[in-house]
DNA sequence: TATAGAATCTATAGGTTTATAGAAAAAAGC
DNA sequence: GCTTTTTTCTATAAACCTATAGATTCTATA
């Protein structure tokens, strides 16, 4: 029970620093894997004195979720709120998306894998900002529609649930994987998503960074 | 412990609904999430029978993970064999990996999600027959390229991979929802990855059929 | 129908887990 | 320096979990 008054900075960051212990063995072991003695431990304290900060570990958990999410979303919302071309918007768009895993790495790792571990209840506020996520992303896209940039006969909610499948999936590998860069990463997303890989006309040359990728 | 000779299609049919029944509560609950009582109430036996089948619950989580690697691989290299041209193939690819979900649905959420939790030593088949897979999808892309079909400066590797991701995530989709259906989804994303989004020129005419989804 | 082997059951050892309560130590305020 | 509040510690209850062992029931076949 603190007070949340003058010392809530001293809490505050104490509390940060709990979730991100959270995140990080949540994200090694999954949420079931992992104990609130293995969080504890990462943390220099004993189990018990866990829940100081955590009402539960499912509370834990959601709290993760949420740190990771609010970050993800304030980004693509500032970015979609700009009067930048499509093709910018979707660059910093990917780029975002992926740079969020290389920072916010573990707590977005388990806010994609755990979430559903949480009970229906405890993931409404995750629900509606994933929502909103999604809204900004395809709204993009409607717009590279509108404005002729974009096919007219692409289904944009598709297309942009791809695209967030698309980055998640690289977002992984970042994660796993020193040697890939995340501005190659993000290029390269960006060209699949926009030329396809049909033979027609050269899109962006390959600047020639084989991704030496031995993952999975 | 069977005696695998003539009752061993006996024994076969009911260690394969054992491992189908790990899968479910496995896919559903996680590895660690998952009791050895949970599959045990599944199959409708007793918790301590259940280690007539299995000789541990990671042993199961193996299984679980190999069978539906088998398929998966199987199919993609008869496809990769056949003298098809390109885009028969990436289709049939497509439609390959998404199938695999709908029918092993819940097989394959287990590898993606729990394989992991398995400690190296047990990953090693797993992971062999990945590559096999990998290196399928990758070569049909590189066969793209040399005959003419593909753009020059796509990266196979990478390009293989995020069709990977692609599918993995519409896969568990599928999974989840019932109204999404395999065909458009398989359309969709043959689309995206020849074609990308950007205005040129028609690609495939879209049919209308608008994925409702509200996923995630 | 008697018997061997397969399949399942019951019971349990030994361990880990979450969460709580009250004591103790550390930090802050005056 | 003394008091109050915050932070951490110790100990523990109650539940649950895996894996094993030996007894029991079922099934097929001679």
């Amino acid at each position: 029970m603190p007070t949340q008054d003058k010392n809530s900075t001293r809490y505050a960051h104490r509390h940060q620093r709990a979730v991100a212990a959270a995140a990080a063995v949540f994200a090694d072991k999954g949420f079931h894997g992992a104990s609130t003695r293995d969080i504890a431990e990462k943390l220099g304290i004993q189990q018990g004195s866990l829940y100081y900060y955590f009402k539960s570990k499912e509370a834990a958990l959601e709290e993760v979720c949420l740190t990771a999410l609010r970050d993800y979303v304030s980004h693509i919302e500032s970015i979609a709120s700009q009067p930048d071309k499509l093709e910018v918007k979707l660059q910093a768009a990917i780029a975002a998306h992926l740079a969020t895993y290389k920072h916010n790495n573990e707590a977005m790792k388990v806010h994609n894998e755990q979430r559903l571990y949480l009970p229906k209840e405890r993931r409404k506020h995750l629900n509606a900002l994933g929502s909103r996520y999604r809204q900004q992303l395809e709204g993009i896209f409607c717009e590279g529609v509108s404005s002729g940039q974009l096919r007219e006969d692409i289904d944009c909610h598709f297309t942009a649930l791809s695209l967030i499948g698309l980055c998640n999936y690289w977002g992984i590998q970042l994660l796993r994987n020193t040697p890939l860069k995340t501005e190659d990463v993000t290029v390269k997303c960006v060209d699949i998503m926009l030329h396809g890989c049909l033979a027609r006309r050269t899109g962006i040359p390959d600047t020639d960074t084989q991704t030496d990728t031995q993952v999975n």
